[in-house]
DNA sequence: AGATCAAATATCCTATAGGATTGTCGGACC
DNA sequence: GGTCCGACAATCCTATAGGATATTTGATCT
């Protein structure tokens, strides 16, 4: 008989057809197979997908609650359009009144184990991959400031932030990585100042590179 | 025939039954009308809203997303239970990140006629005029920095400071007029760093008064 | 060519019925 | 008395059909 404790793996409850799908319309938004401003009608989802109508609804307006979507009435549903320079400015003063305190509470109270994943992505193979190493650097550090409103508010901006970055194929810049490195050292020294200071600087750069793609 | 020219109300697009069933339960929640930790069937919304399953579940999903009911698969909807000690200290921990500079900017860019609707509550008649005008002040001010993701991000935390505040019947506190009367002060004065500072104050008395109701 | 209007299409919204799954309650058994 | 088991109820999920409304398209006229 086989060896593994079925005690060690929590019981898997199925969260329900809604959230499946959920996170694959999600999953096709983030990876622009669903580009911005594109339509998506229920009944084509309901061909591709093969589940009814109802799953597909509730995903849909969970989607639109998160701002991926935007409803018109008898309209359908569309993906939202790309952000302008107005919005990527607000996201970035929005993120940089929540990240540097989250990195110096980080910096005091995180756990180590999770600091130990904690990587720069300096060895990403692809855009792709530093793009999903770089969602996880800041989820870490969000969730390591052990407040779930800043990692659940943060989670919903880097999405946004995740899809500019594809739309313009941005390049791996060895500066992100340094400065996510400079990132991961003060926390390492529990030295929550530097912390503050680095992810300030850190997001400061990433604004300025990113501004760069948008002029209008 | 009527004076009024039919050019100076934009034309009504009505916006879904989903929308309209989003706001009714969302009211309920608000006025303890559904209570914290209650069950909420979809069977029981049709019988009473006459509308169909459909929009009930959207709303329902949408009311979801935004953190005021949660599903449970196979078993129904809930409203999400009362805050706890570590909830309230998380809120109140984002609103002091938040709000304080949404002040200072408020100050500085704020529209003459926005400032004309703050209210510091003096007037109020009962506990949930009260509580109306707080969210409203708070909107306002939220809304006068110029940022929708700081408006949209404080009227999610308003709506649970709200309930929480409801639970207990909390008392119109002069304080908290006088806090609101300091904070309009500065405003009008458009003096950012008094508005910012009044505005913190404000939040950490906020906190104080509300920390009391519960030991756990 | 450009604008105007009507038909066609796509979509949302409603309504109803039935199968599948979970939680609960009461009784049988040790 | 405590524990196990089966029926019941509640709920979610699916499926289908049809009506209502906005968008699009194409033809007609100036």
């Amino acid at each position: 008989m086989p060896a593994v404790n079925d005690m060690d793996r929590p019981i898997v409850r199925p969260s329900g057809l809604a959230e499946e799908v959920y996170r694959r319309i999600r999953a096709d938004i983030l990876s622009l197979r669903l580009p911005p401003d594109s339509r998506v009608s229920v009944d084509s989802l309901v061909r591709e997908l093969g589940v009814s109508q109802t799953p597909i609804r509730e995903a849909l307006s969970m989607l639109e609650a998160n701002g991926l979507v935007s409803k018109r009435h008898f309209a359908g549903y569309a993906t939202s359009p790309r952000m302008d320079r107005a919005q990527l400015d607000e996201l970035f003063e929005f993120r940089l009144l929540i990240e540097p305190h989250a990195a110096r509470k980080a910096a005091e109270g995180m756990a180590d184990s999770d600091m130990g994943r904690l990587a720069s992505g300096e060895s990403a193979p692809s855009h792709d991959a530093f793009a999903d190493m770089d969602t996880e650097f800041h989820r870490l550090i969000a969730q390591g400031a052990g407040n779930h409103l800043i990692a659940d508010s943060l989670a919903r901006l880097h999405i946004h932030v995740h899809i500019f970055r594809s739309c313009f194929r941005s390049e791996i810049t060895e500066e992100a990585v340094h400065e996510h490195n400079a990132i991961i050292a003060a926390l390492r020294a529990r030295d929550g100042a530097r912390a503050e200071a680095a992810m300030r600087r850190h997001i400061e750069r990433s604004y300025g590179r990113l501004r760069d793609f948008i002029k209008d």
